[in-house]
RNA sequence: GCCCGCGUGGUGGAACGGUAGACACAGGGGACUUAAAAUCCCUCGGCUGCAAGGCUAUGCCGGUUCAAAUCCGGCCGCGGGCACCA
């Protein structure tokens, strides 16, 4: 067997997988089927060591499931649509479509060199009218079926450049380009009506078990159901029409504690204060700014005093102010709120601003003492009411809103409500590289869904990017249409959609790709639901969400079967690839950060040095390394480390897949981002890990070359002992890559390794424990495994062998070595047979003789044998 | 501001509530070599001890338990999300 040489085995088995079809994805009712999904990328051109982690985690379960056994479908895609396109556009002329399909092709040609087991045949890009005339289909049929309005909503308005921002193009507050003030600005949008599902969104998290706890966690509070008591303040010398106020308090127990109320700048009431000037000019304040939650929670909190007073409802001499403040969101409960500044730090820094009464409803122990902040326990525990109004003076929180609500519905003044801060989802985008909403505008019929004949509704190739604003607005003779209803002359709507619209159903467009229906039934029933999905933690709340939702949808348009309403039955949310940073400065003190190829790291005295350029300085004859690393900062060449950070081009801490590719293979980067970090959390990059794994991937072709030069009559004396470590390697495997931790299956690889090196054992079973190797090694570096598998006789490619099994007999030990803890501190061992009872145990831990010395005569309370695990004697 | 997560040697990490540091990287020492690279062997949390060993140690403070990195409460730090980034 030749040297290790990964450039030129790589192309070879990529080609030998290719011409055996091995990765087609069939449907065959003899096997059980397995769908492996991850999340499918955006064309930004440049693969990223990002993508390489999450492909190889999809394509390691992959390839072990079709060793296993299953007809497994393992697609890839392009989430196409989304405003990079527009802004390459923008900023270097060009097409989003050119753009967009060429780097569709860059990457693709990226991926190959992976050797990922994708079904290419499957291949789908959103961008393509293939794709996206199917999803304007669906979109009729959600209108149809009620699920599709519209209704006014708020968007970041660029005063200058006339148009419409993302609230990544709001930045400070202002506009990206412009540069001017961001104005929150109502236009008519189309909404999805996700809230029609609020509950069931909800409840049915708790069927997703083999989703992450956290990610349920983070979909609940979400859709963020709550109990609460909805009522109405009379008000006294509000406008005419405005006799009540509502509200809506998931706390009101501590109704007594109201200091005010509060109302949004975006409320019914302010806006008929508008008249007033001083009101005008404050609603305008509050809309200053982006839409984003964070730009208006974090914002000053400001307020302002109308006049108008409302009667407290148990109190009717009691009146309370009413002020417009900005942090009241108009889109939650009825936009309206009291303010009990007692228990809720927003409400008491607003309180404290304005000087409005600050009175406690309950306290810890009954005490009415004044407050430094808001007083929040936990709705759980049990409290001191001092001014409360229904039920016991010491009850917890939530039987206090209990009775509480309970109270105002026998009195009447108010109703238990339960509401969601889940909001329908908003997706008119007013811009060009979007899915186009197949509706026509027409002055007799109204709001008229396409003709599905006339689908799928393309988009213009001749538009233009030199002015702000959604070409397809300023497009006449894309624009301008004939009502399909009545044929007179109409406008296209020139909204497009949600780019997240896109990527709620690429899943189940991948069980029927080429269709002219959105999905094919029969192909949706085979293949459904993914059985493993896997991608960032980022999308744990949007696109998932979505994604639940449009396949409820579908279901109810009927292009999706029951099942397949929770699309994913189990979830792996990965973490980041980060790298550290390398930073200098320029003359002018400003940041310059240094690709990690254009740095060079080393060693001087247990300091680690990091310097410009691919050179060492001379480091030998050093005796002051501090006086050395002065010079280094003297002459401009030392760079700053700072600590790890997610890979970004703009921190240049980025490292190339095609460059570790390039110089040590596809398997080598494979195995290093499978190895050391569990999948979920962040993984650092590092030039030497790298390095070790291709040293690692290198032995084991030696340690291969060396086994198949042994004499065919080799007889070693541990063939028993090779036989257990194989099937213990087997089991570990296993079930590390089932368990999705393929940093402990990697553990366990080496470990393996090193005991085949090591062992004294006849040719057979050494040729039959290093194919085993290769079997086990090939999920995550199949072209080696293939190059290792054929070398030892393996019989056809070691990509469809059937995966190993471990003989049970031989993973069981028959002696086990328990540890003895005196009062919960190591201080012996005993070695005992598996099976040995209890009370035989404990008598020969005590009969120990490091025990007796350290009992040192006490007297034994209590001794705990946890069997084939610990021994603890209490004295 | 709100929601969620994470924190273990010089580094990445391992550890059904049960021997903290598996497996690696880096470092140190040695073998081979004219030399270097490669390879192989030994060592490797800290303090202490000739040694056997002892003490200490999982961000910080407190609690539950025979036993806590793990469970609970509080704090600190870092990261993700916040509805028009994908």
């Amino acid at each position: 067997m030749s040297r290790y040489d990964p450039a030129v085995i790589e192309p070879r088995w990529q080609e030998a997988w290719d011409k055996a079809g091995a990765f087609t994805a069939k449907a065959d009712a003899t096997k059980p089927k397995y769908y492996v999904l991850e999340m499918f990328p955006y064309p930004s051109g440049r693969i990223h060591m990002g993508h390489v982690r999450n492909y190889t985690m999809g394509d390691v379960v992959a390839r072990t499931k079709l060793a296993q056994g299953y007809a497994v479908l393992h697609p890839m895609g392009w989430d196409a649509f989304g405003m990079p396109a527009e802004n390459a556009a923008m900023e270097r002329g060009g097409h989003p479509k050119d753009w967009t399909y060429g780097n569709i092709a860059d990457m693709k040609a990226q991926m190959k060199p992976l050797g990922l087991s994708i079904d290419w045949s499957r291949e789908l890009a959103t961008c393509d009218p293939e794709y996206y005339g199917q999803q304007q289909a669906m979109f009729i049929d959600m209108m149809e079926a009620g699920l599709v309005y519209r209704k006014a909503a708020v968007v970041n308005w660029d005063p200058v450049d006339m148009t419409v921002l993302a609230n990544e193009q709001v930045i400070d507050g202002k506009g990206w380009r412009s540069g001017a003030a961001v104005e929150r600005r109502e236009l008519t949008q189309w909404f999805f009506k996700i809230s029609d599902y609020s509950e069931e969104l909800l409840s049915a998290l708790d069927g997703l078990t083999n989703w992450p706890e956290k990610v349920r966690l983070m979909q609940a509070n979400w859709i963020g159901k709550s109990r609460g008591l909805q009522f109405a303040f009379d008000m006294v010398g509000a406008p005419a029409g405005f006799d009540r106020l509502e509200v809506y308090t998931t706390r009101p127990d501590t109704l007594m504690g109201a200091s005010f109320a509060a109302i949004s700048a975006d409320h019914p009431l302010a806006k008929a204060l508008e008249g007033n000037p001083d009101v005008a000019a404050f609603v305008a304040e509050c809309r200053k700014g982006g839409t984003s939650a964070e730009e208006i929670e974090t914002a000053e909190k400001i307020g302002y005093d109308t006049g108008i007073r409302v009667k407290h409802p148990l109190d009717p001499n009691w009146e309370l102010p009413v002020w417009i403040a900005n942090f009241i969101l108009m889109d939650y409960g009825t936009g309206a709120i009291f303010g009990c500044p007692a228990h809720d730090q927003r409400d008491f820094d607003f309180a404290t601003k304005y000087r409005l009464p600050i009175k406690p409803v309950f306290s810890a122990d009954g005490s009415d003492a004044p407050l430094d902040e808001a007083f929040v326990p936990m709705k759980s525990e049990k409290v001191h009411y001092i001014r409360g109004f229904a039920g016991e003076a010491v009850q917890t929180g939530d039987d206090g809103v209990a009775t509480a609500i309970a109270h105002a519905e026998t009195n009447g003044y108010g109703k238990g409500v339960t509401k969601f801060r889940l909001r329908d989802w908003g997706v008119s985008r007013q811009r060009y590289w979007g899915c186009p909403i197949p509706v026509i505008h027409c002055a007799t019929c109204g709001v008229v869904p396409e003709d599905k004949k006339n689908l799928p509704i393309e988009l213009p190739y001749d538009v233009s990017f030199d002015i702000p604003g959604n070409p397809l607005d300023r497009h006449p003779t894309w624009r301008d249409c004939t009502c399909p209803k009545c044929g007179a002359k109409a406008r296209r709507e020139t909204d497009t959609m949600d780019t997240f619209v896109d990527s709620s159903w690429y899943y189940a467009r991948f069980t029927a790709p080429r269709s002219t229906t959105p999905t094919v039934m029969e192909d949706a029933n085979y293949w459904m639901n993914v059985d493993q999905y896997i991608g960032g933690v980022e999308h744990a709340i949007l696109h998932l969400l979505y994604s639940r939702f449009f396949a409820r949808a579908m279901h109810k348009t009927g292009h999706l079967p029951q099942k397949a309403i929770e699309p994913f039955n189990a979830l792996f949310t990965q973490g980041m690839v980060t790298h550290e940073i390398y930073k200098t400065t320029d003359d002018q003190g400003r940041p310059v950060y240094h690709l990690p190829e254009d740095v060079t790291v080393f060693n001087v005295a247990d300091r680690r040095i990091v310097v410009r350029g691919n050179e060492p300085p001379p480091i030998d004859m050093i005796d002051d390394v501090d006086a050395f690393i002065r010079a280094l900062a003297d002459e401009g060449l030392l760079v700053e480390v700072i600590p790890s950070a997610k890979m970004s081009k703009s921190k240049k801490n980025v490292v190339d897949p095609m460059n570790i590719i390039a110089s040590f293979g596809a398997d080598t980067a494979r195995w290093f981002v499978m190895s050391d970090s569990p999948p979920e959390r962040d993984v650092e990059w590092t030039a030497s890990g790298a390095e070790a794994a291709f040293k690692h991937l290198s032995r084991v072709w030696a340690l291969c070359s060396r086994i198949g030069e042994m004499p065919a009559d080799h007889k070693g004396e541990g063939d028993q002992d090779l036989a257990k470590a194989t099937a213990r390697a087997i089991d570990e495997v296993t079930k590390g890559i089932e368990g999705f931790a393929f940093n402990k299956a990697i553990a366990s690889l080496y470990a393996f390794t090193n005991t085949i090196a090591k062992a004294n054992a006849s040719t057979g079973p050494m040729k039959e424990a290093i194919r085993t190797l290769a079997k086990l090694m090939s999920p995550m570096t199949p072209h080696i495994a293939e190059s290792i598998w054929t070398y030892q006789g393996g019989a056809g490619l070691c990509a469809q062998a059937p995966w190993p099994k471990a003989d049970p007999a031989l993973l069981i030990d028959d002696t086990v070595t328990l540890p003895i803890q005196i009062n919960g501190k190591r201080r012996a061992e005993i070695s005992v047979p598996k099976d040995m009872p209890v009370a035989e145990v404990e008598k020969l831990a005590l009969a120990d003789e490091d025990v007796v010395r350290f009992l040192a005569g006490q007297p034994v309370k209590k001794i705990i044998v946890v069997p084939g695990r610990i021994i603890n004697v209490v004295v």
